[in-house]
Parts: C-alpha cells; sequence; structure tokens
DNA sequence: GGAACCTTTCAAAAAAACTGAATAGCCATG
DNA sequence: CATGGCTATTCAGTTTTTTTGAAAGGTTCC
C-alpha cells in the first residue's frame, strides 16, 4: 500500500460538484470536461474501495462516505490556501513566531485583543508571551528567549545594540490596604513609621544579570513575591506596604480597598519602553511596535 | 492563476526529506530518484515564487517558509490519513453522526469519558448529546431527533417498531430538604401531611405526546421545573418535597442535604432502558448500545 | 588529491490525466 | 409514448505531468 489515495484534486472536484449540483456543472467550473471529473473520482473509489457517490438514479448522488470527504476537504482546502500565503508571508520578512516578554509591571490580558487581532490576520505566525520581572525581562531579550520586550525604563543594561522605544510615563504611588494602619494618616509618614510594616518586593526573575530592586531595599522587613499581581494581592490582603504602578491599581483606588499614602521618597516617575534587538527587522515585530501603546496597556490615565 | 500550488506529494517530499535529513536519503524511502524530488520541490517552488530550500551550502537547508509548509504539512497529512480511514469506517456501516436522546433522569455528564473513548476511536463520527424529559424523551426518537435514546421504563408509547434494550433498576425515594419539617417525622407520613408542602415535578418536554407526570398529580400546589437537576436543587433548597432518583441523590443522603422520608404510597420501582429504531444496525449505535450500562450511568448502588 | 557524499540538469521514457465522441439512462414536455 | 434535453460513463487516443538515469558540479572529510 503506497499512500492515501485521496488527492487535492478530488476534494476540489467533490467541492465543485457540491455546489454546482452536477459533474458537467463542476467540470465546467473547472475547466475540464465531464469525463475528467469520472475519471478522478472513479480512481479513488477504485484505491480507496469504497463508493463515494450513488449511481444508482441518474443525478450522481453523493454517499456518506462521500460527503464526509467533502466535509473535511473542504477545511483541509482551507488550510492549504491559508498555509500558502502564510509561507509567502513568511518568505517576504514576517516571521514564522514572535517572542514577546512582558514585565510583571503590565497586565499580560491588555495584550489578548491584540493578539487575537494579529492572529486573524496572520494565522500561522505563531505569537508566544513570556513573563519577566525586572532585569529578568531584558535578560529574556538579551539571552535571545524573546524577540521584544515590554519593560520599564531605568532596567537596561548598558549593552550596545538594542532599539528601544519609549511610550507613556508611569506613575508609582505607595499604597496600603484600607484596613491597614497607616491608611489613616492624612499627612506625610515618615521612612521610620513606613519602616514599621513589611514591604512587598517584586523579585527580579534574571538568572544572569545582576538583580535589580525598586523602592526601598534597607528596611529589615520585606516579603518577596514572584509578579506583579501578587504584590498588589498582598498589598490589598494587608501583608504589607509598597509602591504600586498607577495604572495597574486605579480601581483599586476607586474602590477604596487601596489608600495612597503621602510618603517623604519622592515619587520617581519611569516610562514604558519596548526593547529589541537593533537590526531585526521582521514585519511581525514591527505590527507589534506600531500597535503596541500607551492605551492598550492602560496607561492613559487622566490623574 | 489556476489554484494552489502545494500539492500532498511536496507535503510528503518535505517530511521525509526533514527525517531523513537528505534528499538522496528521502528519495530512497520514497521510492523514488533524487531527481523526482528536485522536481516536486522546484515546481512548487516556482508556482509559489518562494524558495522552500537554501541552496546556498551544499546540502539543501529548509527556509523559514519551508519549514512552517512542513510543520503544517504534517497536520494536514494526518488529517487526510484519519480522513480516509473514517471514511471507510461510514461505507462500512458506521453513521457519520449519532444522536443520544438522553433524559433528565440521567446525568448527561455520566457519558462523557464514553463519548471521549468513542471520539478517540472514531474522530471523524460526531456524536450529539440531546436532553428530553419524560414522554419528550421518547419523541424525540420518534420524531428522528435521536438515534438512540436513555430513558425510563413505563414511558414508552404503545407504537410498535422500537427495540428496547433494559438496563439496571432505579429506585425512587421520597426526601425532602434536611430543614424541612417532614424531616424529623421517623414514623410513616400520610399523603394529607405531605400536601401541605409543594410538590416539586419535572415537566414533560414533549410537544405531540400525551404528557406524562409521575408520582402525584392530585395535590394541589405544584412546582414545576424542567430537568431533575433543578428538581434535586429545589427539594434541597426546601422548595417542595418529592421523590428523586436514588442515583442522583446518594451523595446528597449520605452528607445529610436530604433525607428520606417513609410515605404509604409504594415505590414503583422502574427500569432504565434504551431505545433505538428497529433494524437500526449502525455500527455506532451498537457500539453505544453495549457500552451504556448500569455502572456508566450510576446505578450500580448498593442499597 | 581523492573518495564519498550531496543536489541539480537534461533528454528520454513512463505514467497519469485529460479529451471528445459515442453510449446509455433518466425525466419532463408536448 | 416519443422526443429533446439533461445526466454520467466508457473508451481509445492525445496531452501533460512525473519519473528516470546518466552526467555534471559542489562540498566535506580523510
Amino acid at each position: 500500500m503506497a499512500h492515501n489515495p485521496i488527492t487535492l484534486d478530488l476534494l476540489r472536484a467533490l467541492d465543485a460538484i457540491d455546489q454546482r449540483g452536477s459533474f458537467a456543472a463542476a467540470a465546467t467550473a473547472l475547466h475540464k470536461v465531464p469525463s475528467a471529473l469520472t475519471y478522478t473520482v472513479q480512481k479513488v473509489e477504485q484505491d480507496l474501495g469504497i463508493d463515494l457517490f450513488d449511481r444508482s438514479g441518474h443525478r450522481a448522488k453523493m454517499t456518506p462516505a462521500g460527503r464526509l470527504i467533502l466535509d473535511e476537504g473542504r477545511g483541509i482546502l482551507r488550510d492549504i490556501d491559508t498555509l500558502a500565503s502564510s509561507a509567502k508571508k513568511i518568505a517576504s520578512g514576517w516571521e514564522p513566531e514572535l517572542r514577546i516578554g512582558v514585565d510583571t509591571i503590565f497586565e499580560p490580558s491588555r495584550l489578548f485583543s491584540l493578539i487575537q487581532a494579529f492572529n486573524q490576520e496572520h494565522p500561522y505566525i505563531k505569537v508566544h508571551l513570556i513573563h519577566g520581572a525586572l532585569s529578568g525581562t531584558w535578560e529574556l531579550l538579551i539571552n535571545g528567549s524573546a524577540d521584544l520586550i515590554l519593560s520599564g525604563d531605568g532596567l537596561d543594561p548598558k549593552a550596545e545594540g538594542y532599539e528601544i522605544k519609549r511610550l507613556a510615563e508611569m506613575k508609582r504611588v505607595f499604597v496600603v490596604s484600607k484596613d491597614h494602619p497607616l491608611a489613616s494618616k492624612s499627612c506625610t509618614v515618615s521612612e521610620e513609621e513606613i519602616a514599621e510594616y513589611p514591604t512587598i518586593v517584586v523579585k527580579d526573575t534574571t538568572q544572569l544579570l545582576a538583580p535589580k530592586t525598586v523602592g526601598w531595599t534597607r528596611h529589615h522587613r520585606m516579603v518577596t513575591v514572584p509578579t506583579m499581581q501578587d504584590k498588589i494581592e498582598a498589598q490589598i490582603a494587608g501583608l504589607g506596604v509598597g509602591f504600586l504602578p498607577l495604572h495597574r491599581i486605579k480601581h483599586y483606588l476607586d474602590s477604596g480597598d487601596l489608600v495612597p499614602v503621602k510618603v517623604s521618597q519622592p515619587d520617581e516617575p519611569f516610562k514604558a519602553i519596548l526593547a529589541y534587538q537593533k537590526g531585526n527587522t521582521g514585519k511581525a515585530l514591527n505590527w507589534f511596535r506600531e500597535h503596541i501603546t500607551a492605551e492598550v496597556l492602560g496607561l492613559d490615565l487622566q490623574v
């Protein structure tokens, strides 16, 4: 047994026959002569050992098996068409896959609708989301695990060779849970007062680079968590205190679950950035570079 | 532009080349001569207008576009193989789809693992689950909406022409919520006492047949619900009282959420049945007829 | 430098697909 | 019930596509 007798020509023939209603009409549509279709169909029927058409009546009627091959075959034909155009795309500079490293300061879910839109247009380009924290996000880019990263500035290593696109500014706010002792203080709170409570810190995911830490590190009590989401939840639960990015907690400030506290430590604003290998002209990379905006990331806050 | 230049032969060629590592080895595996592969590949490259192999080095290396076609092509080849064998199956008596009507007295989820097993074996045979209640389940079979039904006996219309397979016996228990006034009665409860409380009744889904009702109908107060699951939940919530099938409430009896009450009305045991059109020799039907057992339905209770 | 691979080219041969005319069946119409 | 118009199939011959094998040209490895 050599191999599968089902051919793409058969699938196209079945489709045309079903659409036009007869061998004759289908033949015309396919720029062939009816006997050519008979030949195509009979060949497969013989090789497969089953009937695709019921010839008892004089108008050929598809058998259930024929119908199955038609139905599934349409999907296969569609796949092959998509595949051909995707192959052309890739040959003309679209990457087969794009890996996006997202720093935990952003909500990866913000990118979902963007990725969905992209995938609609480019079904065979796989998009991978990878999570990182602080220097760890940069490390993804540096060690080749990601093609594009989304991070905050001030974290980039001194290394050359990376293109950086700055997006909107982000603000950090020092907040505590609504039940927290500091929540009631209306005046500026001193560092000593803050030192009474554990600080929640997001742990850098880097393996090789020097880990960075944001905010105070000279506090004695410190709880580290793997992601910004954990930090937010920990602070809401009252486990500790610390700065949180405004765009991630707007909702909780509005609802009152988190309360801002004035602190002496100046708020150092910083920027959301996109970064990628210099010289990477991939079109998928470019697409995301254009489409990832402050709005998409939820940074367009009126403060 | 006639049509897609990608052929199944190309996909098979790419697969072989990738597996064997060279045109020469692949050619051997495909019982061809190397130049035949060159021809196949070059033809598609020319028609598609892109390179599938990088010939700058001496050993041909697949381009990203070639790799994409290979990767997706493997899936397509697999699909076509499955399709061929499924078509043979259907031609030899397996139905393209099987519609199973399940009476609300059973938990449809009991069939899930069975359906999963079936689908593993017969990926192209679609299984539909349809819900019905009382005569409505029979109606599914009679009006051709279902090929196989799962019901309780005593509901079958007098009509001829249906094959019935009896499964295990099912018991009904009169139960009330744990907080219900009747829950504390340890002696037999009279009909008058029961009449104090609304009875929960599953409404027959039939459109054409004479609707049946199980249990008492001469009670004044009656709440009808669409499914057995609703009835169970209503009784747990204390909304009313009534008989419930033991196999659906074993768990709640054990946990004490439902409490059995002795009643004068005799418990009329009835049987789970499978029914289908006489003369239906479909193999999928047969498969389910064999595999749907008392155990699968959760009827194998030690009482 | 030579042996052992590899891929490609090319003309010829083989195989497959297609054609057109003839055949035969059904069905609606008059 | 005959006829014309539709259908699909058969078959022999033709065209197109695919395959072949020998020759040529490269790379790698020893």
